[in-house]
DNA sequence: TTTACATATATGATAATTCGTATATATTTC
DNA sequence: GAAATATATACGAATTATCATATATGTAAA
């Protein structure tokens, strides 16, 4: 993955507030995406696919959610572009933290992402 | 500067590789930054004015020449991420730096950036 | 003050991205 | 197997970004 293809993924709101919301939550399935960031679901889902095709997010569902995590493999200065990103830019997320913590019904998680 | 303002700057060959230059070289003049990247001249000046507006970087004028540095008050993130992407991707600068010092009457620098 | 060089900007064309809507697929529950 | 829920994708429309070319501006040197 080039640098200029990586910063293309950062360069949309949808997307960097998807990717900052799952590296501070560790993984979020798409239905907490779109509730957090409150946009509807084909764009949540449309921008978390283009995420994982280019490497940044890796997928796996269980039962019928689809929880997404961030790619262990990055390139580690990439992993650390976004660590960074989100320290220093938690006004960004407020709004959308909020609304995820005030969701209703999250779906429970099992542990199948550590293996 | 919102992050996503910060990204879109960066998703851009042109303008990455000229931030990443003017990182590495601490100031690069626009007749620099063309010859290293091998692109017409109005497309250089086009993306520099671009990351000047957004605040990524000051210019300096010495005789004919406009010289280009990192903004010193970019938030301190933003500063981080350009050095450690710089860092990380010698590789993607590799032919850009070589035509650079391959590059025959470079212009003479003053201190004037430093003041 | 003309010429040369360095840089910036305007313009219209083209390409790339993003979007909402509609619809398809997958899983669970009844 | 029908209904409900979660997610993904196709499609054309609309927006945004990028480009090459032409030209303007600003400085220096002759």
């Amino acid at each position: 993955m080039t640098p200029v293809q990586f910063y293309k993924c950062l360069a949309d709101e949808t997307r960097l507030r998807c990717l900052m919301l799952i590296h501070s939550e560790h993984e979020l399935c798409v239905c907490e995406l779109t509730a957090a960031i409150d946009e509807i679901q084909p764009k949540v889902s449309r921008h978390l696919a283009q995420l994982r095709k280019c490497g940044l997010l890796l997928d796996r569902r269980q039962g019928q959610w689809v929880f997404y995590r961030i790619n262990p493999s990055l390139p580690e200065w990439a992993t650390e572009v976004i660590s960074t990103t989100e320290k220093h830019n938690r006004a960004f997320l407020e709004s959308c933290t909020s609304r995820l913590s005030a969701m209703g019904d999250r779906p429970e998680r099992s542990m199948a992402c550590c293996r």
